[in-house]
DNA sequence: TTGATGTTTCGCAAATATACGAAATGTTTT
DNA sequence: AAAACATTTCGTATATTTGCGAAACATCAA
């Protein structure tokens, strides 16, 4: 006759959903994930003016198009907004939303530890 | 007889490469770009030890193999780092690379405008 | 040696991001 | 009305990201 071994398992998982804090933080650093986000929107935050597109689109080493669906997703972030002023559209850093994009941001990253702790005794590095 | 234009154009392009600093900015905010990644960050960041990829699989709404790609995303990133300690993996930040980060990314989000300047009359909003 | 355990790598599928040129849109000038 | 212009949208191609389960790997326990 067979061994036979039973083995009960209880698993207390406890699967979180994110907070909307993280959510947030991951959504405003996709925006500046790209080169050409960071661009335009260290431009904009710097300017004391608009900017039109035709200027980016000589100073960026991407077409008229692209440049177009950068713009687009800053504007769906919230992040610059853009005042048609024919036969140019005029865009500019959209103030209310910009500060509290940095905001977020920044309390991200003052949030954690002052100490200067960290794995003292490495031995390995893993994932190669 | 047909009427002749002749046009010429002397194009004055002067397309960028971007700068280190944009490229280090999109960079750092790529690796921040998930939730998953964001959760991280946050909870390593904080504690004052290590933690182990069994703990965080517990936590967080993604399988085994994911969570160790985000991991090794970071790690890449030089964010956080690994170390053996069988049969486990202990993870925590990377003091250096993880302030050198929060530099970059604290001086690109103070350096503009203080004043509060935006786009005043706003005629429309373009991108819908 | 075998089995149990924690973690990563592999192979794949699906979704998303990036880029471009052509065509469309809307406005001004001729 | 037609041409010129700035910009966006569309269609499409390619690359990257995200996710999972199965298999591999390395270590410890029996």
């Amino acid at each position: 006759m067979r061994n036979i071994k039973i083995k009960i398992l209880i698993i207390m998982s406890d699967k979180l959903e994110f907070t909307q804090e993280v959510q947030e933080i991951a959504r405003f650093s996709k925006a500046l994930s790209h080169p050409v986000r960071v661009y335009i929107l260290q431009k904009l935050s710097k300017m004391d003016s608009c900017c039109y597109s035709g200027d980016l689109v000589e100073e960026l080493p991407v077409g008229r198009s692209t440049l177009s669906q950068h713009l687009k997703e800053l504007k769906y972030a919230g992040l610059i907004q853009g005042e048609i002023n024919p036969p140019y559209i005029k865009y500019c850093i959209n103030r209310e939303n910009w500060d509290n994009a940095k905001k977020v941001l920044e309390d991200f990253l003052n949030d954690n530890q002052s100490a200067d702790f960290s794995c003292d005794n490495v031995k390995t590095i893993v994932h190669t």
